[in-house]
DNA sequence: GCCAACGTTGGC
DNA sequence: GCCAACGTTGGC
């Protein structure tokens, strides 16, 4: 079992949609590091669902229901002979929705929390898809789901 | 809206 | 292979 975390604007692909639709197509990664971070992910392990730039928090968990295969979205190009197709280069993976966080974790929060200064969240913000330990991941999720203004 | 950090591209 | 220019991400 391992744990991640994934990165999504809420004004693009928000949790809410995430819950309506009941289930996610995570494409549209276009960095070598967020790639290999989804093709390590298998079957049944546990995502946080971050919101990135507006109101920047973890709202959510999900699951990994489908490991990675090729991103669709991906425009095929081709070789130098004009025939034959380069192989696809960036992959997808499917997440469904587990539960939502009683109260969001913000990255203010993240970034208070000792424990947890040294989550790729903190040290490289602009990764979009990465591992976490267990200890992190249950923390966040232990923080989620305090009652209100009992930190 | 601004800016820092980072990744990618292209000229040399 | 280096580095400047540029584009993108994301925090604030």
């Amino acid at each position: 079992m391992n744990y991640w975390l994934v990165k999504s604007e809420p004004e693009t692909y928000g949790w809410h949609q995430f819950i309506e639709q009941g289930r996610a197509v995570w494409d549209g990664v276009r960095n070598y590091q967020a790639r290999n971070n989804l093709k390590a992910m298998q079957l049944g392990d546990q995502v946080l669902f971050y919101h990135s730039v507006t109101n920047p928090c973890v709202v959510g968990l999900a699951t990994v229901v489908r490991e990675s295969y090729p991103d669709p979205t991906e425009v095929v190009t081709l070789s130098k002979d004009g025939v034959t197709p380069k192989p696809t280069q960036w992959v997808v993976v499917e997440l469904e929705p587990v539960l939502a966080l009683e109260n969001p974790v913000s990255l203010a929060q993240i970034k208070a929390e000792p424990l947890l200064a040294n989550m790729a969240l903190v040290r490289h913000s602009r990764l979009s898809v990465m591992p976490l330990t267990v200890d992190e991941f249950e923390l966040i999720l232990a923080m989620g789901q305090k009652p209100v203004g009992n930190e």
